[in-house]
DNA sequence: CAGAACCATGTACGGTGTAAAGGGTTTGTT
DNA sequence: AACAAACCCTTTACACCGTACATGGTTCTG
């Protein structure tokens, strides 16, 4: 139960780790492991039993060192969760291919989905991506992915960066909602079934006359939401989202 | 340092808690404190100091009582997390009053803005909002300010609470970037500015032939971000998304 | 007045991140 | 060849965390 903060730490020295700028020394016993084994143990870790269980000591432990020697290759815990995030901010290899496609919708469809995936793949990033961005190689890569989408279509920089930003808060939103739905609880070890089933006889003994619009609405949302497709929000939303930039887009094209 | 997560603990216990239905002993001595004070206290704190000084001790020592008379009070911190969410899930007194506008649009852009003011007041929350929601009495009263700004427009009971949940994690996202400009992290004690100042030397050493698009906007976003407005990306972002959903509204209208 | 019920407390345990100091091993310099 | 610098790794220790457990007061009920 750590809160686990992304982009702190000497901001420099996290840039330097993350880019392989940080030589290791000449002269001294060569490292018996590197510095891509602790972060590749501790996105194991966070795969498997999500966030709160990596710590300094279990990651020193996955990779075989004693628990202090992790700070031989890393300062600190906030520099790992930087090095974690930018580690999995890359295509795996069984993702599908891009399209070469000149509609930018089509585009900008499998930029959101490749997200979608992502965060799936690596919900516990989701709890860390509330800082600063963590300018390593591989998100940097992704945003030039995204950016690529909405290049060409006479958009200044700014708006391009605002459009790409949307679209990415937008995705992490949605995701969100359906890691819920989708995991198991590591913590609780409860699904998201059995949390509905569990307070629904709460609910149940509640006064909803102050909450009318809610009321009506909130079990239907609950039903689908507890068993239902969470994809069906996210398609909803993200078609929302790209017909108005769509508007906009053709708006500056003429 | 320590990972707060929201939306644990027993579920039912936490809602009675909530909505005021765990009704104190009538035989022992009086409470000295009650709940609303250790979650005042602990909002208190991490309005001032962030999450992370958030701590149990710390909490019961500012309501004047002994670390562990805190668990006479809330069954754990996990309860007391939720207790604070739904605590500032609620208007303050300042608060602009909500339009009775009959175009939609205005509402809704009243709701994001209502949103908008309460992440940037209780940054936490966005460390927090990631899990199960809390279904408090101000969380729900909330959910009902935002459901009525789409009522009566046509739309299906799913298809309100997806234009909510749209327009609300839209909304977590851009303040995300907001909260990043404004506060100065309280952790490092480094403004964004600085922030940008102490990176820029490092990101001009790199090579962007791999990056073509981001090598051209990224420098005029992080110039924006570091110094502009933030609030410009929420008014676009907005805008757009509105848009789209204009687009939908009016046509399931006619 | 007895006892149940309740609030509050002190002690203790296993966990966290990491500061500080020291031992071993390799390399560059003389 | 000898030495010192540089480096990896380790041990010990500290302050903090959430909270289980046992105990001691206080107050209301029967």
């Amino acid at each position: 139960m750590t809160e686990e903060i992304g982009g702190r730490g000497d901001p420099v020295k996290v840039l330097e780790l993350l880019w392989g700028r940080a030589e290791s020394g000449k002269r001294g016993p060569k490292a018996r492991v590197g510095l891509a084994d602790l972060v590749a143990a501790a996105v194991a870790i966070a795969d498997a039993e999500g966030l709160s269980a990596v710590s300094t000591r279990r990651v020193a432990e996955a990779v075989g060192i004693s628990p202090m020697s992790f700070y031989t290759h890393v300062p600190g815990k906030a520099e790992l969760l930087d090095l974690m995030m930018d580690a999995v901010a890359v295509g795996e290899p069984d993702d599908p291919s891009p399209p070469s496609d000149t509609d930018w919708r089509i585009r900008m469809t499998f930029v959101a989905e490749t997200l979608w995936r992502h965060y799936l793949r690596h919900p516990w990033v989701l709890d860390l991506a509330t800082h600063r961005p963590v300018l390593g190689p591989n998100t940097v890569a992704a945003y030039e992915f995204a950016l690529s989408a909405v290049d060409g279509l006479g958009l200044t920089e700014i708006e391009m960066d605002m459009t790409v930003t949307v679209l990415a808060n937008f995705v992490h939103g949605a995701v969100r909602d359906a890691a819920r739905g989708r995991m198991v609880d590591e913590v609780t070890g409860m699904s998201d079934e059995e949390w509905w089933r569990r307070i629904e006889p709460f609910l149940e003994t509640l006064d909803y006359t102050p909450y009318p619009v809610a009321s009506r609405v909130g079990p239907v949302a609950g039903e689908t939401y507890g068993v239902g497709d969470p994809q069906r929000a996210f398609r909803f939303g993200l078609d929302r989202l790209l017909d108005g930039l769509a508007l906009f887009i053709e708006g500056k094209r003429r």
